[in-house]
DNA sequence: GTCTATAGAAAGATAGAC
DNA sequence: GTCTATCTTTCTATAGAC
């Protein structure tokens, strides 16, 4: 069959993205290499000629499924810094997030995933999330080291992940809302401290 | 070989202990019932003779690492109720629970994997969840369904497992004291809105 | 109840045709 | 570069001896 290096950057584009969705979605253990080709429309023997292992498409995956998940799509610069940081604290501890058909933020389902990786796959979640420190203290600011910044970053992720596991409606929307309020106030309280 | 009840038994908890401290280490699919087995100096043919399956032993596991970590073995009765919190956040988000020997805290060493099990599996991480948010409230003085207390928990278990992902130990260890600070500073603000 | 042995399925990785 | 076919390993679960 033709093909061109373009085409190739394509197909290998669209693995990236299946994957995206897929790890995202299921975790690093309950996805094949199969599952993740026939998404792209692809079979699986395909796969080593463009990624030398499961690992390393993983890693991209996570770096990708950041860049198209609901914390980087914020398109609304209308807004005032206060009312983004709003917005987006709002769309990530949504209801919605749980149940999106885009990419999960890799940074809450994947935490405890991640922790079993290797160098790689967690210096690109890092890398992740240090860029998520970056765009709220700049919403916030504040500096992305600041122990608030830091705080609220772990407030989001944990609330998401930890409403996603628990089996109790009730108790997950009350605890989405909880971080969703209690985050606005920690950004805005005026504690030097902070 | 001769057997008892109690003996049963007692091989049983071994295995649900050795189970806790793999699962919680290296989360579900990481840890096969031969490792289990082993770690329990059995063979894993007798396996079935005590549960129906891995995912059965899973949920049992959860429950009982939460009763071994670090989040229940507070035993300094002589504090107060805000100085027993403070220790409680400060041994929860410290350096040593992410290289415990004991069990690490499910919540946060199994929040994104529990995602992915079934309902039995789900229900035991709830009823985890729920047991810390009583025991927090207890000691905060504040209702377990409170914002402010519910928010405490997804920054704890944010923290902790956002902590062990990540590959900078900087990042890491600014990240664990800026939650246990903004944690402390979370309890004690006199907002009457939290 | 615990052991050894193994059935059966799934999945990562490779080989070779086109 | 993508396909089909397959090698190999790993793991859950079961069978049967003791």
């Amino acid at each position: 069959m033709a093909w061109s290096p373009e085409k190739k950057q394509l197909t290998r584009q669209r693995i990236v993205q299946s994957a995206a969705h897929l790890f995202t979605a299921k975790g690093f253990d309950g996805v094949s290499i199969d599952d993740i080709m026939r998404h792209a429309q692809l079979t699986r023997g395909g796969f080593y000629a463009h990624f030398p292992s499961k690992e390393a498409l993983y890693s991209e995956a996570i770096t990708s499924a950041a860049s198209l998940s609901v914390a980087s799509k914020m398109p609304d610069a209308a807004l005032s810094d206060s009312q983004r940081l709003q917005q987006l604290l709002k769309a990530y501890l949504s209801e919605e997030h749980l149940n999106a058909t885009r990419p999960y933020c890799p940074l809450a389902f994947l935490a405890t995933d991640v922790a079993h990786q290797n160098d790689e796959v967690r210096g690109a979640y890092t890398k992740v999330y240090k860029r998520l420190a970056i765009y709220i203290a700049d919403l916030a600011e504040y500096s992305p080291n600041s122990e608030r910044v830091l705080a609220l970053t772990a407030m989001m992720i944990g609330g998401v992940a930890l409403a996603r596991s628990l089996n109790d409606e009730r108790t997950r929307s009350k605890l989405l809302a909880a971080c969703e309020k209690v985050g606005m106030q920690m950004i805005h309280a005026d504690e030097p401290s902070l």
